[in-house]
DNA sequence: CATGAGCGATACCGTGACGGTATCGCCGCA
DNA sequence: TGCGGCGATACCGTCACGGTATCGCTCATG
């Protein structure tokens, strides 16, 4: 199976509409319709449904489209990491952390001056990620290791090991009337009439539906909570980046968030390794 | 970058001989010299050296070989398992469990007999495997779960759960000297003039040289050992199949061996989830 | 019920990518 | 100095891929 192949049905699979598809692809409909119909004909099975007015997934459908993007991402990893081996050997050699902006940000200090510390070390280039972003930097190869946060990045598929484990707190603007509490439930800050929560960009950068106000960056939604325009749910150390304007409260039925570094099983990386083992030693 | 480059590439960088590839892919030499180095140009990166007497690999070209096996086992998985779940879909489905040729078979049946109890299993297909060769199923899906060995089979990018950890013994034919002992060392065994190791198949199916005889079964193999000809050195629950021509005697300093139930990360199979809880219950 | 709009499939056509054959250029070796 | 091995280049044919036009079906709408 061509790569061409899986990325024209991963975008149908996605879109679930061929004509939306196709222009995603940059191609004419009817060329895709013959491709998809003849992946469907190599498989010997049917991948999609065709309703004449809705387009669904199969089962071998689901998991084509599962396994395909994996696929598509290990062949993407295996392009931009020749290329970054060949600008490595050319060059001075350098590893990409990936990290989300904003968040362990003093864990993060602590690590790449341990690391820089060591015989060998190379340089580090921080890439600061959109929320979930890491992720897909690290599967893709533009990142060699990354700092993810359990649950909410997802971490199968990578070796991680824990580097810290915390509670939550919401950030409420200053003289906030839940501000006088030295507690809070979770239930009693996600639905607030007054602070709605912030909404984040999907990964095709538009913005869900919804009553808060719509984030870009981690400063400005700090600038926003000032305003008491809206709240943020977030761990713990966040409280190191606090204004007087801002006040912490903990959250105490907030699941824990556990900070990871990750990197893909595979890596044959010295950096990488030297990375995770100073990590370790914080 | 399409997998056709990816499967050239790696044919030349295995071979390191652009006409014993060209022969191996099935195609002239001249296009595959074109198509390496359009690759080449397009990833802006050496990724041969080409020496006028031999070819040998770039920093590049290690890391796209690499990176490039995963990434076409990876396309060939997706190509499987969407086969296989449309097969599933019309007809009963199945997990196919891949397990090395004559080990682990008191365990294995155990496995299947309290995974066959649980509600809702399927059919299990047990692929019985030369060595090593229960990773590659798994690894280019024609396979769901297998059982593996520590540290023989290679575990990354797998998820596994131990089951059982065990010591080795050697198998030698009834009346050899050392049989009166109690226990060896490995260097006593490894070497012998009159019982030298067996040679396993290569991957590509061609033996590795030496002074042993070439196996293709474990039961063959025992055949030899009855025969005086060869002697093999194995996980201690192979004792199970001994017969009166041949004795066991533990390996002091063998490293242990570890029999482990593996699948890929990003499984969503039930019937595989409920394989790894009925082995765990073991 | 007729009409139009939306959507995927089909028909048909042009072009360029891919593969094949012939040959060159370079190097090591007898 | 000729020969053999190997990768690169030149040149050519074909077919796979993409584009345009159009069909056939279904649903919404007046």
């Amino acid at each position: 199976m061509e790569t061409r192949e899986l990325r024209y049905f991963v975008a149908v699979a996605e879109e679930l509409h061929f004509g939306r598809a196709a222009q995603r692809l940059g191609i004419a409909q009817p060329p895709l319709s013959r491709a998809i119909s003849q992946l469907e004909r190599r498989l010997g099975a049917a991948l999609l449904m065709r309703d004449s007015r809705s387009v669904t997934l199969t089962e071998a459908g689901a998991v084509l489209l599962h396994e395909g993007r994996a696929a598509l991402d290990a062949v993407e990893a295996a392009e931009h990491r020749a290329r970054r081996a060949a600008l490595a050997a050319a060059g001075r050699p350098s590893v990409v952390l990936a990290t989300k902006a904003g968040a362990s940000s003093e864990l993060l200090a602590k690590l790449l001056h341990a690391y820089a510390a060591e015989p060998g070390s190379v340089d580090v280039d921080v890439a600061l990620c959109g929320p979930g972003e890491q992720e897909r930097l690290l599967r893709t190869g533009r990142a060699d290791v990354a700092i993810l946060h359990h649950p909410f990045d997802d971490l199968t598929g990578f070796d991680t090991e824990e580097l810290l484990t915390e509670g939550q707190v919401a950030i409420l603007p200053a003289g906030h009337p839940l501000t006088t509490r030295t507690s809070l439930q979770l239930s009693e800050v996600t639905d607030l009439p007054d602070l709605p929560l912030p909404r984040w960009p999907e990964n095709d950068g538009t913005y869900p539906d919804g009553p808060g106000p719509e984030a870009q960056s981690h400063s400005q939604l700090f600038q926003l909570i000032s305003l008491g325009r809206t709240l943020l749910v977030v761990p713990d150390s966040a409280r190191s980046q606090l204004t007087d304007e801002l006040v912490a409260v903990p959250i105490a039925d907030a699941p824990a968030v556990t900070t990871v570094i990750a990197w893909p099983p595979h890596s044959r990386s010295r950096a990488v390794a030297d990375l995770v083992r100073a990590a370790l030693r914080l």
